[in-house]
DNA sequence: AAGCCATGACGAAAGTCTTCGTGTAGCCTC
DNA sequence: GAGGCTACACGAAGACTTTCGTCATGGCTT
């Protein structure tokens, strides 16, 4: 019991969530265009970023094309689907399952947009109806 | 640049969130206490809860009165630090800063209690109001 | 005081994650 | 079609995390 694809169960790790946030921000890009985006904010080595790419592809995170010459890489899971696993994960181990104290901290932490408030505050009408 | 006391600074482990967990739900606790509250839900061993606190305590996680026998520990820092230390990092690391759209998927992801649902509303109307 | 059992300290093995160095293969240009 | 430059693959070192085994310690009980 240890090799073994997970497909779709393990979190991805930080650096994992590193890449994919630049890919899901740009669309799909090459490991050069990746780098380059990333070593804008940090110090990062060619290779590591590489490397991450390939073993993200070997767990299902990344697809790539290889017919073209630098290889394109795309994400293999839709950008909410994989932040509803981290949510859910830190809901659990952190928040005692409870979303509206997560959301909560969450919206007094940061200041949101009008839109996002509008928004929320739709998302609260919804659901306060469904339980009357 | 490698080991030093960050005291307030790094996120804490997925295991080490767990035990804070039972201190925050069950309040302080020894060892023993944590051990018997954890492998109702899993299987660890009690040096393994053990170490954890120890290496807790040393990381500032933890704080421990070693006056009384089996001795009792307890969280070093307020739980909604905690938590909103580790919000922010998956925040910044998954959603782009975007605090309403990671309330959005927590709240529509997990149906929360109407007392939440009121008091998030009553945050936006705090958020709108400060913002006209 | 001697023995016994729970508690605590340590060290270390095993598993992951992170970071690169090195070497190989593809192409594009002379 | 040879040289040179970029892109890829691989392997491995180092840093953390996780998990325990083992041994020392402290008190209680007799």
């Amino acid at each position: 019991m240890s090799t073994r694809a997970r497909t779709l169960t393990r979190k991805p790790t930080d650096s994992e969530v590193k890449i994919l946030s630049v890919i899901w921000e740009h669309g799909p890009k090459t490991v050069r265009e990746v780098y380059d985006l990333m070593s804008q904010k940090e110090t990062i080595g060619y290779t590591t970023v590489l490397k991450f790419m390939q073993i993200m592809t070997e767990k299902g995170l990344l697809k790539r094309d290889a017919s073209v010459r630098p290889q394109i890489f795309t994400a293999a899971q839709p950008k909410q689907q994989t932040q509803r696993v981290m949510l859910r994960d830190l809901l659990d181990r952190a928040f005692a399952g409870s979303a509206g104290s997560l959301a909560l901290q969450a919206l007094s932490t940061k200041r949101s947009t009008p839109e996002e408030l509008r928004e929320i505050r739709a998302l609260l009408d919804k659901l306060e109806g469904e339980s009357a």
